[in-house]
DNA sequence: TTTTGAGTTGTTCGA
DNA sequence: GTCGAACAACTCAAA
């Protein structure tokens, strides 16, 4: 029997997915496969790999609520389908498109094996769908976004549940890895959409507020669920820019913009795929970095002495998601003060991060190291001790992450080597010992850290 | 072709 | 405490 294949990869929904709607159509039965990628799924799992399996294993029984059925292999996804081939009269497959290096290249060698069809929607507009008058990419986010938004929507029409489905059943076959549930991140539609309501009841008007409040519960934590696509970016802008109209619309504006960030890093990694292994910019791919072991695993324990540093990379160990405002902290602590590569940042938290994106991680951490597309000024270095009064004024996130900190005042607490002797004795706190000093002057690393940009860029 | 305005999310200093 | 200016020079985007 003929059949044409839904590959799902990172598109993990039914409903409004570009993919499974051109798979339907096609009219052959649908058979939705997932190939667990012996490339990518080698050695433990990290927190990740155990948001997708489990969201995967909630997609089965969605599917098998509707009466289908998902087919799980191993291997080369081009093996594979090699070997799906002999068995089964594979029409076309159907997948999403996917902009990664790694992507691009795997789905050219699938190419070879079966006609594949690559479909819209990990970005709300293609990558080349926006682009200046003479045909080339932006590289600026603000003009990159003045055309964005001068677009109309590309797909607005949310399907109804149910009406795309899968609908023949095939057996079942193949099985997930067991895996722990990740902590804080339920990986269910449920949770998604429960998720989205409450953001969007709640708190979405407060968001150009309160989203850099790391003490708030301000943003929409919904990022690991648009990384493997429980939600669709289209869906969502779909939603801001229908109640728009109506009210607190500062809210809505900000937090699509970070949606237009999304899409801008993708689009960046699309067109200059070498930003994977190094600097956009020419000019700093020389920067003298120190190795610094040490200091290296300082920031990834959170023992840096910085406490609003060490509170972020704690949260990030301990529940594999940080703050937005912890991450440009966190970054520009590493690159500028710690004056270590970029890289090495960018290859922890696409270890820890359980909303980790190729495209979104590599432009952060470049916009961070000033290496980026933006034109960095020479002078952004976060002053960790300010970055934490200003968006935890209490110390409240610092005291979460950072136990051993808890009993400190507010006055102290995000620069505990100045609490006075008498008031450690009262505490029971001594700075070095019980909590680490500094490792470093943020005072002092400045001069080190523009001489090394200085000597990459001349 | 030339010109002009501008560039995510900062920091510091001095009035 | 607040506020405005300085902090390099460069490249990009658009008129």
């Amino acid at each position: 029997m003929p059949v044409a294949i839904w590959w799902i990869r990172r598109d993990l929904r039914l409903t409004d997915n570009p993919a499974l709607q051109a798979a339907r159509k096609s009219g052959y039965p649908v058979m939705p496969v997932f190939i667990l990628d012996e490339r990518l799924m080698a050695g433990p799992l990290n927190r990740r790999q155990r948001f997708l399996i489990s969201a995967l294993a909630d997609l089965r029984e969605q599917l098998h609520r509707e009466g289908s059925s998902l087919l799980i292999r191993e291997g080369k996804p081009d093996e594979v389908f090699l070997s799906l081939f002999k068995k089964t009269e594979v029409v076309r497959v159907f997948a999403e498109e996917d902009f990664s290096p790694y992507a691009r290249n795997r789905d050219e060698k699938v190419s070879r094996i079966v006609p594949l069809t690559l479909t819209k929607g990990l970005t709300i507009h293609p990558p080349d769908a926006v682009m200046k008058p003479d045909g080339s990419p932006y590289t600026i986010f603000t003009p990159y976004s003045r055309k964005w938004v001068s677009l109309p929507a590309p797909f607005l029409a949310a399907s109804v549940p149910g009406e795309f489905l899968p609908t023949n059943r095939f057996p079942a076959s193949g099985s997930l890895p067991e895996v722990e549930p990740v902590n804080g991140s339920t990986a269910t539609r449920e949770e998604a959409e429960t998720r989205l309501a409450l953001f969007l009841s709640l708190r979405i008007d407060e968001y150009a507020e309160h989203r850099d409040r790391m003490d708030r519960n301000g943003t929409s934590g919904l990022s690991p669920y648009i990384r493997f696509g429980l939600l669709s970016p289209g869906r969502l802008t779909a939603i801001i820019r229908q109640e728009a109209a109506d009210v607190g619309t500062e809210g809505r504006r900000v937090w699509l913009n970070e949606l237009i960030w999304r899409d801008f890093y993708q689009s960046i990694l699309y067109h200059f795929p070498y930003v994977k292994d190094g600097a956009f910019q020419p000019k700093f791919r020389h920067i003298p970095w120190r190795d610094a072991p040490g200091d290296l695993q300082a920031w990834k324990d959170g023992l840096t002495g910085y406490p609003a540093v060490d509170a972020a990379m704690r949260q990030l160990k301990t529940t594999g998601w940080m703050h937005n405002r912890a991450r440009m902290i966190t970054a520009s602590f590493l690159t500028k003060d710690l004056l270590i590569n970029w890289q090495e940042g960018e290859r922890w938290f696409m270890d820890q991060l359980v909303d980790g994106d190729p495209a979104s991680n590599n432009g952060g951490w470049q916009w961070a190291a000033g290496t980026g597309t933006d034109a960095a000024p020479y002078f952004r270095i976060f002053n960790p001790i300010l970055q934490g009064k200003r968006f935890d004024p209490q110390g409240n996130y610092i005291r979460r992450w950072v136990p051993e900190l808890r009993p400190v005042p507010d006055e102290y607490i995000h620069e505990p080597w100045t609490i006075p002797p008498l008031v450690q004795t009262s505490l029971g706190l001594v700075p070095g010992r019980d909590y680490p000093l500094p490792i470093v002057d943020h005072g002092q690393v400045k001069e080190r850290t523009l001489a090394a940009y200085r000597a990459s860029s001349t």
